[in-house]
DNA sequence: CTCCTCATATGATCGGAGTGACATGCGTCA
DNA sequence: TGACGCATGTCACTCCGATCATATGAGGAG
């Protein structure tokens, strides 16, 4: 069974047999960068989990600029919401690299919450964690500047998706600073202003869709 | 049984005599407004239930400031975080009124959830919604100027405690303006002129920790 | 190999909102 | 009932960050 699964929430509860079993029961999905696997506003009922790659989730504001929730690795699951919930999607689910899923519909999942309550419980814990996430972003967009939150971000990214190189953690997060821009909820200029800042310093290295930490230390204490 | 707990997530799956059970196991906690149920960084292994009044959880910066992540009431939820997934308090509750709350450990949540399958779904819908709330706040945070985070909370709050008078939507949100900033990530002086703004335009009349909502088309078209 | 387009870089300008400094109002407690 | 303390109302001043404008660079399509 595939690691990246085990590691995800829906089959943390699970053993051997049930979770290929569960997995067999999935539907797989692939998207090119770019490509999107749900619209805001789409009726939802299936929920999904990253195999490879990374998926954004994010939101256009009436007047046609764009926020991002969140970026989503392997082992992470997308589009819990409008199952746990029913409603239509609130966000846009889009691919930033080439990326794999597996879809699961409401009607094969509910049965499994009811069979085995530890799958609940592991998707409780699950979805706690990312509230408390998502109320740190919270205090951030408030308590922290510009640099600051890039900081934190560059930093939240590192742990999720850093690989240690010789020259510091090298971390490809596939985002534009374009993107980066609206994960941190600032604009593209002020972002770039910021990283250049940082390159300046000798805090990391600028490189396509990914960075170099070489000094994470003052980063983090740039981003409190 | 008591009508606000039969609305309460933790309630909702289950029969009369399950609820009169689960009741019996919970203990009451009483608090004048000012005071306390937990601090960020307590251990935290309790869930409660708002039975009576207003609660708001809050955070302090590392500078001393202050960010309120929502204000809860009579049917709400605090604290189920720290349950679902084990840690430290991320936030402090703190009484907006005298309040009545229903406190639940985690030795007796557990086993019910593990009973009663549907107990654990009804809880996955209610923090879904909440995660929803918790990214709309986040969106408006950084879409919206000031005065429409303003509009939008008040429009929000009397959805929740509003009750219709002859001069409109009575809204007793037990917040001081201090409070209110807090709540839309604002200063109190720039909150205070967009309300002074909005009672000047008749669109809403300010009372002592309560507004009175008189033009909701214009203070939702604002909030936009 | 050469455009053409998209991403990155950087400066100039402007405005929303925070800060600090007061004045005023009002509830509550001795 | 008087007075203190907290909440509210309103300035002037400053500054962070958005916006606009304009390079420069680098990857893809032909």
């Amino acid at each position: 069974m595939d690691d990246v699964l085990r590691r995800a929430a829906l089959f943390a509860a699970l053993d051997d047999d049930q979770a290929a079993e569960l997995r067999a029961s999935m539907t797989e999905v692939t998207l090119a960068r770019g490509e999107s696997l749900f619209h805001e506003g789409d009726p939802g009922d299936r929920l999904y989990v990253v195999v490879e790659g990374k998926v954004k989730l994010h939101r256009a504001s009436p007047d046609g600029r764009e926020n991002m929730l969140a970026v989503l690795g392997p082992s992470e699951m997308i589009g819990e919401l409008s199952l746990f919930d029913p409603g239509p999607r609130t966000a846009t689910a889009t691919a930033l690299t080439e990326v794999k899923l597996l879809g699961l519909g409401h009607g094969d999942l509910l049965p499994l919450l009811h069979a085995r309550p530890e799958v609940s419980i592991a998707l409780l814990r699950a979805i706690a964690r990312r509230l408390r996430r998502t109320n740190d972003v919270m205090s951030d967009l408030v308590f922290s500047d510009v640099p600051g939150r890039v900081a934190k971000a560059l930093l939240d990214l590192s742990r999720r998706f850093g690989v240690p190189s010789d020259e510091g953690i090298h971390v490809a997060h596939d985002l534009t600073q374009e993107e980066l821009a609206q994960l941190v909820g600032a604009s593209r200029e002020t972002v770039n202003k910021a990283l250049a800042d940082f390159a300046g310093r000798g805090w990391l290295k600028l490189e396509a869709r990914a960075v170099v930490l070489m000094d994470v230390e003052r980063l983090s204490r740039r981003s409190r």
